[in-house]
RNA sequence: CGGGAUGUAGCUUAGCCUGGUAGAGCGCUACGUUCGGGACGUAGAGGCCAUCGGUUCGAAUCCGAUCAUCCCGACCA
């Protein structure tokens, strides 16, 4: 295969690349609004798979779903300090509650508000004034809340799924009565994340807890799951914060406990965003186009009739038929697809090969005579033709194992571009190469972060709990007894 | 918000310097030949050249203003 489906390729322009895999698979485009995205139906149609599986998961651990207002007033902001600084940079906000028409026609905000209001960037604080009202004794704990929300920051330089002003995402928000609840909460929220995104994304996440630099506002510790993508850029993949007591006194989140003592809740947020389809994306698709894994993809197969000559049309489109239904008599979930569009065999091909279908099924005269069918698989690409029956039976189990082979290939990309650091020259040189993951001990002092991140542009993504029990002399201070941080480039 | 650039068909764009009211490729529609690795031919639809103003007999083209977008910097799921 000399041409590409997608140009430019991966190495050649891997940001380019990015936006014509999104365009080729028709997930997104740029709205005409700064910023914004519109998520088109197949983009939308992965969000809302990714909604379910977290949703059922988040059901199952006893979390309710609720709803809160869009609209947050100032003053709620205002009353966490570290939370202001944190957001107060990127919030739109709403002043005026009419449009009057001005001499010349022009519409123009009339009617200026008495409070401002802003468009959530997050909601710890119009949730925490609920929960406040909420929680009145130590029977109403733990109360586990989620909200399926759009949210608004003002950003700078967008792009589709990974950085956009308006986005699509779950927040949850808990109370709880100790510290020690709210702590395993938090982790046990990320732990749902993490199987998910590796078991149905099929993308490996590096587990572990940011530094205070990169902590969520008002968070005692935040924890994170980085992903790696094929340019060896770190992605942040979702976030679960241990809040501690801070919001539940900035918004008076009180109960009284078991011995009659008016107590201040402990409190957790997580969250993951549409972002997880931009990683989707980067992780798994090649120069040819979107590549997903079977869990997730929108359509696990897709059955092409090729037809040579209209006389046989009837014959072979009544043997896809056939096909498509026993394949979906072996499992009720199963997303098969069956294209009957009067296009060329190998336009069609491509184009399924570009919206990332798992399997792609082409049936001819050849096929329906022998009671076969031939397939590829979209990450190999390559044909081999099976008996029917064979093939009705074996097509879970085929499923099962291009879903392992894309963690698997995940996984061995992120391996072989993770390197442990010794010297404060290898690790330059580290990032003046390739770059990726690097692993070095690290005495968390600001300065030292401060400086890679304007020399490298590097940054500390986290200090991964697979190594917590290592400890070792930093890398830039010498300090010993230090933790094992990882440092990447990020988007 | 600083530095640089650009606005012409659904998309990518030529034309602008040297004024004479628009050309191409892709896509779209129809028909024909094709069809298991991205077809080709023929015909056709689609643009008051970002907006407003100025210069001129005449402006996509020259001048001014406005708006928008993109790229580079400081911030971010």
């Amino acid at each position: 295969m000399d041409k590409t489906g997608i140009t430019p390729t991966r190495k050649e322009n891997y940001a380019e690349w990015y936006q014509q895999v999104i365009r080729a698979a028709d997930l997104a485009e740029n709205a005409p609004v700064r910023g914004c995205m519109i998520i088109k139906p197949n983009g939308y149609q992965l969000w809302e798979t990714l909604q379910h599986k977290l949703d059922q998961a988040f059901k199952a651990t006893g979390h309710v779903n609720a709803y809160f207002p869009l609209f947050i007033p100032v003053r709620f902001l205002q009353k966490e300090a570290e939370h202001v600084a944190g957001f107060a940079k990127e919030c739109a906000v709403v002043t005026h509650s009419r449009l009057q028409a001005n001499e010349q026609g022009v519409l123009e905000p009339a009617s200026p508000l008495e409070e401002p209001l802003i468009v959530r960037p997050t909601s710890e604080t119009i949730i925490g004034e609920a929960f406040s009202r909420w929680v009145q004794s130590y029977r109403d704990l733990p109360l586990l809340i989620n909200q399926w929300a759009n949210v608004v920051r003002w950003e700078m330089r967008t792009r589709l799924f990974l950085r956009t002003s308006e986005f699509l995402w779950q927040e949850g928000h808990t109370a709880h009565a100790t510290a020690e609840e709210a702590r395993q909460e938090t982790l046990r929220m990320l732990e749902i994340y993490r199987r998910i995104i590796e078991e149905d994304l099929a993308i490996p996440a590096l587990v572990g807890e940011k530094t205070a630099s990169e902590r969520f506002p008002g968070a005692l510790s935040t924890y994170t799951l980085e992903g790696m993508m094929q340019d060896r850029k770190a992605l942040q993949l979702g976030t679960s914060h241990f809040l501690g007591q801070n919001f539940a006194k900035a918004m008076n989140i009180q109960f009284v406990d078991v011995d009659g003592k008016a107590q201040y809740a402990w409190t957790t947020s997580w969250g993951v965003t549409t972002r997880l389809i931009g990683s989707l994306v980067m992780v798994h698709s090649d120069d040819d186009g979107l590549v997903l894994p079977p869990k997730v993809a929108n359509v696990q197969a897709v059955i092409m009739p090729i037809i040579h000559d209209e006389a046989q049309r009837e014959q072979i489109e009544a043997y896809c038929d056939q096909v498509q239904r026993q394949l979906q008599d072996r499992g009720k979930g199963l997303r098969i697809s069956l294209d009957k569009r009067a296009m060329r065999g190998g336009e069609k091909r491509w184009q399924w090969i570009k919206r990332g279908a798992c399997c792609l099924i082409e049936i001819g005269m050849k096929e329906m005579e022998s009671q076969s069918v031939t397939l590829s698989w979209r990450d190999t690409l390559q044909r081999e033709t099976l008996p029917l029956t064979q093939w009705v039976a074996t097509f879970a189990d085929g499923l099962k194992a291009m879903q392992q082979r894309l963690f698997e290939r995940a996984k061995s990309n992120r391996e072989q571009s993770t390197q442990r650091i010794s010297s404060v020259a290898d690790f330059y040189q580290f990032f003046q190469n390739d770059g990726g993951f690097a692993l070095a001990y690290w005495s968390e002092d600001p300065e030292t972060e401060e400086k890679i991140k304007s020399e490298l542009k590097v940054t500390v993504r986290c200090l991964p709990q697979a190594f917590a029990s290592e400890r070792g002399a930093c890398l830039f201070t010498n300090k010993p007894d230090c933790p094992l941080a990882v440092f990447a480039k990020a988007y």
